[in-house]
DNA sequence: GGGGAAGTTTACGTTAACGTAAAGTGGCGG
DNA sequence: CCGCCACTTTACGTTAACGTAAACTTCCCC
């Protein structure tokens, strides 16, 4: 019952389409830190969500830096008020940046609608002239 | 009464904060082909429009390929039927991907508002704690 | 007319995020 | 026991997106 689910590398690659190389390099980098038995990783499924968080990411364009502070921001701490203080700080930053990126979306979005519009027109008027 | 608007190099670095290393580095590549006076470049309204939408692709995590792409997908085109097939099937798969990045900010948002909160709890903790 | 300020080209340097290759280890089915 | 597969480490290679430096023209100002 207390048998928490586990995964190897190869898994989590295949699962997530990444190489394991990547992997392999987000827990150089600080991002993970799976257990081990022998040589072998094994990957919890706080390992699977943390990968799951960095992947998110990098869709969104954010560094791998920017992830390591993103997930650190979320998981629970302990610090002095100065700290706590810096860390609303720099999550409102990023709250600023998740607005501005929701705006350029949407700008974009009616572009593509836009273009979308005008190719269809295009290939109409194509049909017209055939005939 | 014709007199459009231009830009020199320096003014558009100033005014969208980035290096006019950047933004030669841009026409290199085949994003930007501005008129010239003599050696020195003079950018039109066009030109300003085309560099604001690939610093927006960058926000977006666009690499400045995507972005070329892009600005391609948006200006007028005539093609043939099967290229405009292409071309709108191209719109949609960015359309599809720009979903995924709301979807994902939207997320990313609920947690980091999660994780506010989590901070400010944390702070009148310690103010108790300190009481 | 000397000297900034802003423009230009050319070219080598740098960082992030992996790819790729080599060489070795551990389990396991036939 | 052998070969294969998945894992491991080490290390050099690669691409994108610029940074940085050198050496040069052009224009403007006093």
């Amino acid at each position: 019952m207390e048998t928490q689910k586990t995964y190897t590398i190869g898994e989590l690659a295949r699962a997530f389409d990444v190489t394991t190389r990547t992997i392999r390099f987000y827990e150089d980098q600080g991002l993970l830190s799976p257990e081990r038995r022998g040589q072998t990783r094994i990957y919890s499924t706080a390992d699977r969500t943390t990968l799951k968080l960095i992947l998110r990411g990098k869709r969104l364009g954010f560094s791998l830096a920017e992830s390591r502070d993103l997930i650190r921001m979320y998981r629970p701490t302990e610090d002095n008020r100065d700290q706590l203080m810096a860390l609303i700080g720099k999550i409102n930053e990023k709250r600023a940046q998740l607005e501005q990126q929701l705006t350029d979306i949407r700008i974009l979005q009616g572009e593509l609608e836009d273009a979308e519009a005008r190719a269809r027109q295009a290939m109409e008027n194509l049909e017209n002239d055939h005939v």
